[in-house]
DNA sequence: TATTTAACTTTGAAAAACAAAGCACTTTTA
DNA sequence: TAAAAGTGCTTTGTTTTTCAAAGTTAAATA
């Protein structure tokens, strides 16, 4: 028997990059802000979580403004959704025996 | 918009845990060095995570032979099944939105 | 000008993960 | 029968991860 967890992301063990990744995937571009609150985050906690998928590529960060305040937002990278997706993958292979 | 990560279990945000728990659904009984094997784990790392199951009563301990040597096995109880499957769900709903 | 907001960074503490070694017991092998 | 090996842990200690809270910088608003 093959071992069932070897294909399973280690970024995606955290149920926070998890979340931030299910959010990225149906909206095409989403603030810091946002994020805090559908996630219920401390800034920071958010921050360092944001840092860990944008350190792998997985989501890309504009600088931008809202009319003339500034609002961060951020996407998901092609590589986040290939990675995502076969985590997804993995995760279903692994469950899918029931 | 609700807070997606909300239901997920904090115990199985462990790979390994998961992974356990993936393996006893589909196995009645499954002794420790075939999870070991299947998981690819140290023993230790793998009683800690047996441990943490087994506190949680998301699983059941049975000492018995095999032959004449003995045996350790490992069983989900109803709890872990309601558990795990609700895990599945909250994680299913979290992305089924694609 | 004082306060607030956005989006962080830094700091430090707590928790979790993990490998390696040790251990008690039994069984097998030489 | 003495040594080696296997089972299933526990213990120890290190490394990694997580997280909250406070500090920071720049712009906006009152």
């Amino acid at each position: 028997m093959k071992n069932p967890i070897a294909d399973l992301n280690k970024i995606f063990d955290s149920r926070i990059r998890l979340g931030v990744m299910s959010i990225l995937v149906v909206n095409d571009e989403i603030s810091f802000n946002d994020l805090k609150q559908m996630l219920e985050l401390t800034d920071g906690n958010l921050a360092s979580h944001l840092n860990t998928l944008e350190q792998a590529e997985f989501i890309k960060v504009h600088k931008g403004f809202i009319g003339r305040k500034t609002s961060t937002t951020y996407s998901i990278t092609n590589l986040g959704k290939q990675a995502f997706k076969a985590h997804l993958d993995a995760l279903e292979k692994m469950i899918k025996k029931l």
